[in-house]
DNA sequence: AGTTGACCTTACCCTGAGGGCAAGCTTTAG
DNA sequence: CTAAAGCTTGCCCTCAGGGTAAGGTCAACT
């Protein structure tokens, strides 16, 4: 019957540990991607290793650019002994054509301003082929 | 002495031949980009073709993906006779890193995320490799 | 002249993922 | 006992507009 005593720690020392803010730990509770904290009674919220350990994943999955709507559905996915790996690649998959697609489109304005600037000289005269090329 | 009569369109002719929306145009002129429009006496914006331009201007921008600030830097140096072309380049070269910046950040989620998808056989069984790499 | 429909106006709330600040309570250290 | 540090909620801010509402205006048609 040893070490049942959980080690519970406030929202500043959950921050610590996670690499969160306690805002953050605020919103995704708040958001529905916790459940409730539990409070002392002067109402400080109280984390033990398993809700440290789902912090962790969010921050993680945030890391991976996954929104917070999504990540609910990971979490959900992540808590169900039911689930199947099929519907988390779906959603892993759904994110990374997300993320390509926004990839392609910043490339696609990198290489146009990086042909303008290139032709741009960059001295003293006022004729700057950026200032054309935007006009047109 | 012909020809001295500008074509005056409303926003919406506006909207349509800029491809922007008029949210845009009102939004853009609201944030200092463009001087306040004349009105008709029912309170109507009119736009000549000089401004017509203009917002070409700031829609090539914005596809570049400058922000508005950017582009009221751009704009301020784009009417000014006495600038130099250095400047512009710097702001666009500026922006240009911010982009690859961002393009780099993107790359490097979407290369985790392909790793941990392709190391996820996607089955009806619940074990997951995308969840495992999350919970780390 | 009246009416209908398209167009215009301002004003307000909404987005995502938090940051920043204020006012007030609690805990801890000295 | 007191000061500092930590916690609470609540409110406003971001950025580039989108959506909607309530109301005024204009052009065409009857």
């Amino acid at each position: 019957m040893a070490n049942l005593v959980k080690t519970l720690v406030t929202i500043g020392q959950a921050a610590k540990q996670t690499g969160l803010s306690a805002k953050m730990i605020r919103y995704y509770e708040e958001e529905g991607l916790l459940l409730k904290a539990n409070r002392t009674d002067a109402g400080y919220r109280l984390y033990n290793s398993q809700q440290l350990q789902q912090l962790g994943f969010i921050k993680q999955a945030r890391a991976l650019g996954f929104s917070i709507a999504q990540i609910s559905s990971l979490l959900g996915l992540w808590r169900d002994p039911n689930r199947s790996s099929r519907e988390v690649k779906q959603l892993a998959e759904l994110h990374l054509d997300e993320i390509k697609k926004k990839v392609a489109e910043l490339q696609q304005m990198q290489s146009l301003l990086q042909q303008l600037a290139d032709s741009c000289c960059g001295d003293d005269q006022p004729q700057c082929a950026i200032l054309d090329g935007l006009q047109k």
